[in-house]
DNA sequence: CGGCGGTTTGATGTGACTCAAAAAGAGTGG
DNA sequence: CCACTCTTTTTGAGTCACATCAAACCGCCG
């Protein structure tokens, strides 16, 4: 699989494109750029020309308060198209940076508007993404603002699983999680000290075990319980049908 | 203006439309519906056939967890389109309700998946405001997990007298804004209780005033301030021009 | 083997929660 | 216009989850 087709079997796995929109996809102009752990690749309030699909690595998208505060507001693993809503938007509201070394794919928003103006398919499939991504913020407003330290992480802790397996990244039980603990506590809304407790209140109860930087999923289905995690909100079963 | 021209009317203040896309939306066949306080115009796990766009009233999409803890995890006033995600996403992730008498406008998702497959700027359109809708969810993931009870409230106080204003609906400064307290606790994810004390904090400082569901900003600057408020996340620039 | 991020622990403070009940409005019918 | 009810707001008191600060520990890398 080379690099230019991944984001396109993606996309195709969800609806058949036409074999011009197909070509038309693959004749876009990309740049492939590599970044090395914690590197800002877009920063808040930048004016980005480009989209960046996440060839290998780990990044999070984030927002800061003036305080110093930082919320951590998704994950992004291989086989995402990361901001693709900065095509229509001018001014990025929020930053993007890397967590591992990471490479990426640049897809310039010329063409990807231009794209998605001549080929309805695809336009629709973007669509499709931002509406994806918009359920998984919402879930994460939910996560944050109304369930417990310890249920915000398992919750986390599934999702991510669940999306690297959708990737064809993992099973679905055992992960490698490149994130910090510093880094975890900004995406679930809790201290870095406390996420740490927490984590090891989950150890202790046997629901997970970690080997650095890799995490083990042991009881799915209790963290699913007590963290009322389904996968409906990521849409799995993929867009509607053509009209 | 009527009914059918208010939404076409806010797609065009941000992009032209063709005559020919702006006739076919006016053909879109719509149905309007009048819902008391407190009622779901849709529940979570729904299959909707339809997208509803908000003519008076003020509605919340939320989500509710098992053990009944409920999120609010956005608001809609008049003028807003609620749920153009459910065009392509067949199963509501999340409910629909009523926080006074509402009346809203129903559009097929048929119609308006055939009109984006049809017209490249009305597809744009629907993006753009997916985009909006999703850069709203990520300010308010941040609201939750990083800011204070107090400037939590401002911040979502300040936004809704922007998003009014912007709509026509208000001076920016004064509004009208008929959310109970345990509501908007649910909005921001602390306790009715606590809510309402830091209410009464806000208003003990002068920040705000309050006259049954009338809110008034007395101190824009120094809640933006506090509460690290701009309006840059709800991009009211509009978006990109046609490439 | 020293340096350095990252993790873990300890101690202490507080913002926010819960439960419970009173007070104040708002809507309804006589 | 008042009595009644239901909802919403407000108050009080006790408790807990989580924050902060600070230091120790650990694993990794050059």
């Amino acid at each position: 699989m080379t690099t230019e087709t991944l984001y396109l079997r993606k996309l195709e796995s969800r609806a058949p494109l036409s074999p011009r929109a197909r070509a038309a996809f693959l004749d876009l102009p990309t740049r492939e750029r590599t970044f090395e752990t914690y590197r800002d690749i877009v920063r808040e309030g930048d004016r980005t020309t480009h989209s960046c699909f996440i060839q290998t690595g780990l990044v999070s998208r984030y927002k800061t308060l003036r305080s110093g505060a930082r919320s951590i507001v998704s994950f992004h693993i291989p086989g995402d198209m990361v901001d693709l809503q900065s095509a229509l938007v001018l001014i990025a509201d929020h930053g993007i940076r890397t967590h591992v070394p990471t490479t990426i794919v640049e897809y310039p928003h010329e063409g990807l508007l231009q794209l998605a103006a001549a080929y309805p398919e695809i336009a629709r499939a973007f669509w499709f993404d931002t509406l994806i991504d918009a359920s998984i913020f919402r879930e994460w407003t939910l996560n944050v603002g109304r369930r417990t330290a310890r249920e915000r992480i398992a919750h986390l802790l599934l999702e991510m699983a669940f999306r690297m397996k959708a990737a064809g990244l993992n099973d679905g039980i055992t992960m490698v999680l490149p994130i910090s603990q510093a880094d975890l506590a900004d995406a679930v809304g809790i201290s870095a000290v406390h996420l740490n407790r927490s984590l090891q209140s989950l150890r202790a109860e046997g629901m997970i075990r970690t080997y650095g930087k890799t995490v083990v999923i042991e009881k799915w289905d209790e963290m699913a319980e007590m963290s009322d995690f389904t996968s409906v909100y990521m849409h799995p079963e993929g867009p509607r049908m053509a009209a």
